[in-house]
DNA sequence: TACAATTAATTTGTACGCAAACTAAAAGAG
DNA sequence: CTCTTTTAGTTTGCGTACAAATTAATTGTA
């Protein structure tokens, strides 16, 4: 028999386990990332460079979702690291222009074993994990598309 | 064919969906609960006190897996909004006995809306929503354990 | 060509979130 | 009974994360 307020109760919840689950899996990866001088943000930011090797604040926010106010700091950390380097456009002086260092590149060796750790850690099938990817991305693209149908 | 830097890719990560996922989520809950005086950690902190009328910031924390230097602010937050009550207990004055005020519970009716709004917004079927449920606890057991190997 | 509107990034203010250090109270050991 | 250890919660410091306001450069327009 459903009551009432069923629907307020902690475990019928699917954004809270989402929430635990991020909030963990990033403790998790702290101390790992520590030892090549990254935290969790800094890592996805160089993951990012290591795909690609210049962009601007812009481009950055765009794919992994941050605002600017979250970058600006964090990109000033990380070129204060050497691991990457900021100049403004002489094209367009509103742009800053983001590119990797050579130190930046080195770092990408390092973080090599950093994956595997992780993927043994969550402890999940092939086909577990397909299936999560799936339904991550699904819900992502849902909830982002109503952000936007929001705003209009 | 598989290249040595692949398992770094953003688009090979778990990790980072997940991750996006919960901050979007919470992004997209923002503005409705900003209606009802709350903020999302906040909510959570409520959703407790609507299935436990007492507790302490020990138990509260091991629920919610948050740590206490996070609680001792929020919690000082919903006083001063009226939805909790703190007490220091006089059987042992360790300990703060948490409660929750007339205020706090009649919260609960204005907060019904809001998980069917969420509901819809992810926008999954019933299947894949419980599909989704299961895995993210299995996500969260295996990172827990594994956290807690470490630390033996 | 002036001036308004837009754009890119920064700054400011508020709220987590956690590690490490700290405080105060209670429990345990000799 | 005193001294050590443990326990519960708080404080401090650092790093996100985002909204709103600001700055500076560029673009659009009359």
């Amino acid at each position: 028999m459903e009551k009432k307020y069923d629907c307020l109760k902690l475990e019928n919840q699917l954004c809270f386990p989402i929430y635990l689950c991020s909030k963990e899996i990033i403790n998790h990866y702290t101390p790992m990332l520590k030892e090549i001088n990254l935290t969790y943000t800094q890592y996805i930011v160089m993951m990012y460079f290591w795909e690609n090797e210049e962009s601007n604040v812009k481009e950055l926010g765009k794919t992994l979702l941050l605002d600017s106010s979250t970058l600006t700091p964090l990109l000033k950390k990380l070129e204060s690291k050497g691991f990457i380097k900021r100049e403004r456009s002489s094209v367009d002086e509103r742009n800053l222009m983001l590119s990797i260092t050579d130190e930046g590149k080195k770092l990408q060796e390092k973080a090599l074993e950093i994956p595997k750790k992780m993927g043994k850690c969550l402890n999940l099938s092939n086909s577990e994990a397909a299936e999560l990817y799936k339904l991550m991305y699904k819900v992502l693209i849902n909830v982002i598309k109503e952000e936007k149908n929001e705003n209009n």
